[in-house]
DNA sequence: AGTCCTTGTGAAGTTTTCTTCACAGGACGG
DNA sequence: CCGTCCTGTGAAGAAAACTTCACAAGGACT
């Protein structure tokens, strides 16, 4: 079952939203302040955190990073009555999922919700072992710039490849693309040509981020 | 010099943009669609791109995801003069890095895009280390488990990081720790607790971006 | 002093990954 | 038809990564 924290400093509102979400089949565990929340993060773990932006002591959007770092792959949704462009934005950047304007109806707080869980869902299922494998295939140096040279080229052929990589034995090419093939980062087209799965992209926009991220 | 791409179907603003960042001192390149924009990404490459949301064509919305894909590491800014909270969140759902709304003060753009083209340096000045020693790193579960504790944790002690990884031979872990070690991505305080250097913290930050990309 | 727990080291052994080599079928030009 | 290049497979050996084991110094507690 989802656990979800509610964080709101109004009483009355958070009983209400965890009751609420309980209705819902959801586990709610309610927090009166960013601080309560931030120390209940410490001991038990979350799916889902409804931030209240306007709270006495530590306020939501300075909790946000703090709240990120206890909890990576929690969803946070900010709530705010004091809702505004500039301070969406801000509270995407400082690391939040969504952003909900006060009041709501209780279907559109669930619609958000229900999806926010989901796209955790989705997460976690990409999680473990392709995380594995990602990291598998980018770990080896001839695999990462096969990965950066179909990103860039987009088709090749074999030869053509083993040529860019300025690797005099071609099976030792081979080997990799095997991997990669394995892994499920690159296949072939009917005509032989390599090119990038799905996966592979994903591997090589991570891989790229990463390198240019390294050049000085 | 930073490039920047100024999207836009508005020749008239377009062109302003482009005199004025020019102006500053920038090199600044214009593109009237978004196929144009992710046309001219194929063969240039640039730090920051000004992107307008309602274009004939392939729409702003449309185009962040594509254009985060070419470039990953470019910061993108939306302006839109039908801004609304929702349309704020969504773009950067998307990926967009930042919003402003239309019409703006030129004052105004120019600091926000100051601001961006900082953070892209910040991030491109905080990781220095060597690519092969990151993945390296982060080749093996065990040491992407340890990174993420200690990222979260902040630090911890020897039995107490062994316990929350439920390795039963401390050796093992010990033989990861030395490798993490080596790799400079963990010292230890004089009073034996583990914690995540300058490059560690890095890595660990690589890490939880590939897993957040997993799920976009 | 004796007994645990913590925090290690180093070597031996195992597993995984990588490289090299030997070979082979198909395409294609001459 | 012959040679040559493309595209591949599989096995054997080398290298790297990982695990396990044996052991030990230093605290802490009794």
């Amino acid at each position: 079952m989802n656990r979800i924290l509610v964080v709101d400093d109004d009483q009355e509102l958070r009983t209400t939203l965890v009751e609420v979400l309980e209705q819902e089949d959801l586990q709610a565990v309610p927090a009166q302040s960013a601080d309560d929340a931030l120390h209940r993060l410490q001991q038990e773990s979350f799916d889902l955190i409804l931030l209240d932006l306007v709270m006495p002591g530590t306020d939501g959007m300075t909790a946000i990073p703090l709240i990120r770092r206890q909890a990576p792959r929690a969803r946070i949704i900010v709530m705010t009555a004091y809702a505004s462009v500039t301070n969406a934005v801000q509270s995407l950047q400082q690391g939040a999922d969504d952003y909900i304007v006060k009041p709501f109806k209780i279907d559109g707080l669930m619609l958000t919700v229900r999806l926010n869980l989901q796209k955790a869902r989705f997460c976690e299922e990409t999680d473990a072992a392709d995380l594995d494998k990602i990291f598998n295939g980018l770990a080896n140096g001839l695999r990462r710039q096969t990965l950066q040279l179909l990103s860039r080229q987009g088709q090749m052929r074999f030869m053509d490849l083993v040529r860019a990589l300025e690797i005099e034995d071609h099976t030792k090419v081979n080997f990799h693309l095997k991997a990669l093939r394995e892994a499920g980062f690159i296949d072939q087209s009917p005509d032989k040509l390599y090119q990038l799965t799905t996966n592979g992209q994903r591997a090589a926009t991570c891989l790229s981020y990463i390198c240019k991220s390294l050049q000085a």
